[in-house]
RNA sequence: GCGCACGUAGCUCAGUUGGUUAGAGCGCGUCGCUGAUAACGACGAGGUCCGUGGUUCGAAUCCACGCGUGCGCACCA
């Protein structure tokens, strides 16, 4: 037995009490257990870190990676989901700093690196609880409480051995490199993070003189915008076929050198015209000396000469050289280099030096220590701030002539990404990179088979990025990250790598693991997994076997924890010192997900470790592994943008438009931008779940836009996913409910055995359940849409599309809320509870119910769920769950095409016919007499006269009529099939157009009907044309009552006969009864007394008339209608009220007799 | 600067291999229906499909150039 459901639903709260059910009942478990043994479909969970907030960006990946999954486990695959979080890292150690109000390393040196640790360890988890919370709130099924972490030993340690596998191969090496350095932070970073930190900037823009050696009076030019690197120039570099002009400036008494084609615009920098006195190609520059802007080390060693390889001697710096990247797109054309600040800088100081013989070349100049500040190799500056030292730097120019013209420029530089205010430069350091570019053939290869979404994804962004490959650079010299595994020989230099502490353990000499144990001692709350973690794995040495007596130290860095996050596909597992099963079955993954700022970030850090380990190797020829891995196909979400209403000067700020009207009236603006949590321009997830619920944001994510489409967190649109979708299904169900209580409609109770997932095959078995051949048109025609809608849903969601899977049920729930249960309504209401075609409504719709609570149960599971529940109350041995049941394929339901077809020119009949009625301005419960549908083909005549019931009540008319032929409510009109005659006709088709449009409609669908066929001539030249190769238009002639589709016109006859007005005051007053009935609160089954009192004879005789259609209709079981004298209606007291009907004014009594 | 994507109604977005009347939802307006009521339905207004040129019998769709927006890369020595 069905209860009728209550209308107030509170789908947050609903959702709240299925949390429970599902926590209770351990339904996730149950999914997957259920699964056990069936065919994996393997999904990588993409680390996020927990010290942060999550947002509600997170939740659109989330939301995501939870449909796949849902979805792939009821269609029987094997889906385990393991969560992860990413720990380790410079966000971990900024936030701790900022805790303890600290910023440089020496700081941190200071406060102890052991308890900083233990900090950064604790604070990992700051915010583990809202994230769980948001997880799970928003329903996605995940192991939480098995996680990957990647601080754990385990993790640690299936880096470690990655890393002993490239440094076997010698793919890990330390390099001296010009790397992106944050000073402040002591340490270098990946060109992901510098990427994340470019900020737009203006920054002084100096024009500088370099005198030359040989001719005092005249000077290169150069221009640089960070005059702090003047002290270290070592060369001027020109382009060999660039030209350059020496000119004379009027307020200088020097000679200029600088590129040909800028002197103009040098000039009007400048507002001086420069005269040009010759030009030479940059090759005859070459070579020249000049003095330097500054002394530090041109009076040590500015007349060293080196011998080069190829014989004679050349003055090792301060010389004109050749760089092929010189250009003239701005600055003079002549560039300054300061090897130590530039990458490329640093390559042409290479370059020098290999034409020198060995020790003969020039040593690399730097007048600035790692710490950013200058050191006492440039007195002047020492202990200054590079980005401090330009003013000084420019007015010192100034003063000694040399500062040619100053300005300001504005370019986008790199800042810290976790300390933004802390600008990085370009250093030499010592770091440890990876060798990826031996990989990037074999990455471009791996990726190419990656099945990405969008695909552009593939060759576009994330191809070009691995095009532009660079070697990684590994090495961070902080803190809190997976400690490199790599041991240095204190007297020979020469390293190992460590792929376990197991490993380390058995190293002979070993010694200083006591560090670590005193540590544990003196705090047992230690977590056990620091121990691989600095300082303690520092304090680890054993002997060295290269050299007897030494011994074999750590080095100091830890890793970029991108690499942590790339690693996970085996280190979730501790592979390979564990989960070898677990890893060799779930890999790679089938699907992954995240947003497409993760292209340089996770999609890269995986392929590349990846390709790497388990991929084809450098110089291999055979494809030893099955590419994509490790993963085969990722959604690549567009980002999340927040949509929010602020007063016109910007300093009020609203989430929705109703707050900002109601405090601002009409006086504010939309804004979309990004979101950002110092504007606060967005809601908590958490708000949103209390608000609208899990499934109204589930909806909205996945139903508006493909998922790779940038979108609006936008309050609004979350909102109106309830009426739209959810609440619309909601309504349907619970009508079912509200019927199937009145009329004790047993459903499936009626099967005598236990019950599964009531699919068809067991639902046939219920006694007063029929074939659905047997079944009413209406019955036939939505169950194949229903697997029609099944099959479209599978197969769209087989190829990742989320977005037209959705299209495809809120199109179904429409035509189940629009069509069917409109046109069904009078089936529940008939009175005889045992009759057949009731029972086949009641059963159509609630196996409608049932597979479609199937059907949404990955998008919007807690409404699925619900609805499930309901459904299948008190029945025995069904799943528990909707989430435990298999996706239905629609093979219950063989679609009929025709049928949905036919179907759907009857709605658009019946759509026409109202629009008709609107143009006349004759409401639907005004009864008229006749309808005329002409149609553009007789294919379906037939059937639709054999359906005029249907149309005839839907547009409340007593008689239609259907024509395929000549009418007078229409005129035709005969274009090409473009699309057929296209091919065939090319270039006539614009005339032939023509000549169709000129003809006689009528005569030529004359012509067709007769002969089959249509003959043209064009051009002299005889065509053709049959049936298939015409469109026929029809529009409705002027003068009726007449509505136009594609394919019919729907005509009225709008004559209203007395009769015909006195239904309509029927159909009026039954209305009004009912209104009455509800407005009292009656119960449906409520029996009631009327009494009608009106001053109208011709009102009372209408009503007289239809006396039982209107007791009937409003379980009216006493109607007294009586005349009254003008001016004598009155309430008479107690239940009795004036309204007004049929533009009269009357009153009218209610009484409820009995509760039958 | 280079690359990728996007540009369609007031807003958010669809638009299948090019086919001649460009759609949906929201919002707005008019009206209707209602014993599913946080409803619902119909109709209407609203479009230079970013612009220019090209290919084609035919372009929102393909090509080229330009403009704008977002993102990414990278650098400005």
């Amino acid at each position: 037995m069905f209860r009728a459901v209550k209308t107030d639903i509170k789908f947050p709260k609903q959702e709240e009490s299925i949390l429970k059910f599902w926590k209770d009942n351990d339904i996730y478990k149950k999914s997957l257990s259920l699964r056990q043994g069936s065919p994996p479909f393997v999904f990588f969970e993409g680390p996020p870190t927990a010290n942060g907030l999550p947002h509600p960006g997170h939740c659109l990946t989330r939301a995501i990676k939870d449909l796949f999954p849902r979805y792939r486990t009821m269609r029987g695959y094997w889906c385990n989901r393991k969560a992860g979080w990413d720990t380790h890292g410079l966000p971990v150690e900024v936030e701790v700093c900022k805790e303890l109000g600290i910023h440089s390393k020496e700081e941190i040196e200071k406060f102890g690196v052991e308890p900083f640790i233990a900090k950064c360890q604790q604070s990992v988890w700051r915010y583990m609880q809202e994230w769980e919370r948001v997880t799970e709130r928003l329903g996605f099924w995940i192991d939480l409480s098995e996680a990957y972490v990647t601080y754990h030993q385990s993790y640690v340690e299936s880096v470690w051995w990655s890393l002993k596998n490239l440094f076997d191969r010698g793919l890990l090496y330390r390099g001296h490199k010009i790397v992106w350095w944050w000073a402040q932070g002591g340490t270098a970073l990946s060109s992901g993070e510098v990427g994340q930190g470019y900020r737009e900037v203006a920054d002084p823009s100096v024009y500088v003189r370099f005198p030359l050696v040989d001719q005092p009076d005249t000077s290169l030019v150069v221009w640089t915008t960070t005059p702090w690197t003047l002290p270290s120039n070592q060369f001027a570099a020109v382009h060999d076929s660039i030209q350059y002009a020496y000119c004379s400036d009027p307020e200088s008494k020097d000679t200029l050198i600088v590129a040909a084609d800028l002197v103009k615009t040098l000039g009007e920098k400048i507002k001086r015209e420069l005269t040009v006195l010759k030009t030479v190609p940059g090759s005859q520059l070459v070579g020249l000396r000049y003095r330097p802007p500054y002394d530090y080390y041109h009076s040590k060693i500015g007349s060293r000469i080196g011998d080069l390889k190829a014989g004679g001697s050349l003055h090792t710096d301060w010389r004109v050289v050749h760089a092929d990247f010189v250009t003239i797109d701005s600055g003079t054309g002549i560039v300054h280099l300061a090897p130590a600040f530039g990458e490329v800088d640093y390559e042409v100081l290479i370059a020098q030096r290999e034409l020198f013989a060995d020790g003969h070349g020039p040593s690399l100049i730097c007048a600035v220590g790692p710490d950013g500040k200058f050191t006492d190799q440039a007195p002047d500056y020492q202990g200054v701030w590079v980005k401090d030292a330009d003013r000084p730097i420019s007015r010192s120019l100034r003063e000694r002539g040399l500062l040619w013209h100053q300005e300001q420029y504005v370019h986008d530089y790199p800042f810290c990404w976790r300390a933004s205010e802390d600008p990085l430069i370009q250093y030499p350091r010592e770091s440890w990179f990876i060798r990826t570019t031996a990989f990037r053939d074999a990455m471009l290869e791996n990726n190419s088979k990656i099945g990405w979404l969008p695909d552009h994804i593939g060759p576009g962004r994330f191809g070009n990025f691995l095009e532009s490959n660079v070697d990684w650079a590994l090495s961070r010299e902080r803190y809190w990250g997976t400690p490199l595994p790599v041991w240095v020989c204190q007297s020979t230099g020469k390293m190992e790598s460590i792929g376990s502490y197991d490993e380390l353990l058995a190293k002979k000499g070993l010694q200083g693991t006591q560090v670590w144990e005193k540590a544990k001692a003196a705090n047992p709350d230690l977590a056990e997994d620091l121990k691989v973690h600095k300082p303690y794995i520092d304090a680890v040495t054993y002997e060295s076997p290269f050299a007897p007596g030494a011994r074999m130290h750590r080095v100091s860095e830890v890793i970029d924890c991108w690499y942590d996050s790339g690693a996970m596909p085996f280190a979730q597992w501790g592979y390979p010192h564990a989960g070898k099963e677990n890893f060799e079955s779930q890999f790679p993954a089938d699907f992954i997900s995240e947003a497409i700022d993760q292209t340089r970030g996770w999609f890269y850090s995986q392929l590349a470790i990846s390709t790497m380990l388990f991929g084809q190797q450098p110089g291999q020829t055979q494809t030893q592994s099955q590419y994509p891995h490790p993963f085969k196909n990722c959604i690549v979400l567009g980002l999340m943008l927040a949509e929010w209403y602020e007063s016109k000067d910007g300093k009020q700020r609203f989430l929705t438009e109703e707050d900002a009207r109601s405090a601002m009236g009409s006086d504010f603006v939309q804004k979309t931008g990004k979101m950002s949590k110092q504007l606060r321009n967005y809601r908590s997830p958490q708000e949103i779940f209390d608000r609208y619920g899990a499934d109204a944001l589930r909806w909205y994510l996945f139903a508006n836009q493909a998922p790779w489409n940038s979108i609006l967190y936008s309050e609004r649109a979350i909102r109106d996913s309830i009426p739209e979708f959810i609440l619309r299904l909601w309504n349907v169900f619970s009508f079912f409910t509200i019927y199937a209580e009145i009329d004790g409609f047993a459903g499936p109770s009626e099967i005598p055995g236990p019950m599964d997932q009531l699919d068809a095959k067991e639902l046939e078995q219920a006694k007063t359940y029929r074939p659905v051949s047997k079944r009413s048109e209406l019955d036939r025609w939505i169950l194949s849409e229903l697997g029609t809608t099944c099959r479209d849903a599978v197969e769209k969601m087989d190829r990742y599309d989320s977005y037209g899977a959705c299209e495809s049920l809120h199109a179904f729930v429409d035509a189940l809320s629009n069509w069917y249960v409109r046109r069904s309504r009078a089936r529940y209401w008939a009175s005889d509870k045992q009759d057949q075609d009731k029972l086949d409504a009641y059963w159509t719709l609630y196996e409608s119910l049932v597979v479609i609570s199937k059907l949404i149960a990955p998008f919007t599971p807690f409404l699925a769920e619900s609805l499930w529940g309901h459904l299948t109350q008190g029945l025995t041995g069904v799943r528990q769950s909707v989430h435990l049941c298999d996706y239905p394929n629609g093979g219950f339901a063989p679609s009929d095409k025709v049928l949905n077809e036919r179907m759907g020119l009857l709605r658009q009949i019946a759509s026409l016919g109202r629009s008709a009625r609107m143009e006349s301005k004759l409401k639907v419960r005004q009864p008229l007499s006749r309808v005329e549908v002409t149609l553009a083909s007789d294919a379906h005549i037939d059937w639709l006269r054999s359906h005029d019931d249907i149309v005839r009540e839907e547009l409340n008319v007593k008689e239609i009529h259907y024509t395929s032929g000549s009418s007078p409510f229409v005129t035709y009109s005969v274009q090409p099939n473009f699309r057929k005659l296209g091919p065939r006709v090319g270039q006539m088709l614009p005339k032939l157009k023509t000549v169709l449009a000129a003809a006689s409609g009528a005569n030529l669908m004359d012509q067709m009907s007769r002969t089959g066929k249509i003959l043209v001539v064009i051009d002299g030249k005889e065509l053709e044309l049959d049936g298939e190769d015409i469109q026929v238009r029809l529009s409705a002639k002027e003068g009726w009552a007449a509505a136009q589709g594609k394919s019919c016109v729907v005509a009225l006859n709008t004559e209203l006969t007395p009769e015909l007005i006195r239904d309509g005051i029927a159909k009026d007053a039954i209305r009004l009864i009912q209104d009455l009935r509800k407005r009292r609160r009656c119960n449906y089954t409520d029996r009631i007394k009327i009494s009608i009192f009106t001053t109208s004879s011709q009102l009372a005789e209408a009503l007289n008339t239809n006396l039982g259609l209107i007791q009937s209709e409003t379980l009216a079981t006493d109607f007294a209608v009586a005349v009254v004298p003008q001016g004598s209606i009155e309430i008479k007291g107690g239940v009795c009220e004036l309204v007004e009907l049929a533009d009269e004014q009357i009153a009218v009594g209610l009484d409820v007799i009995s509760d039958s």
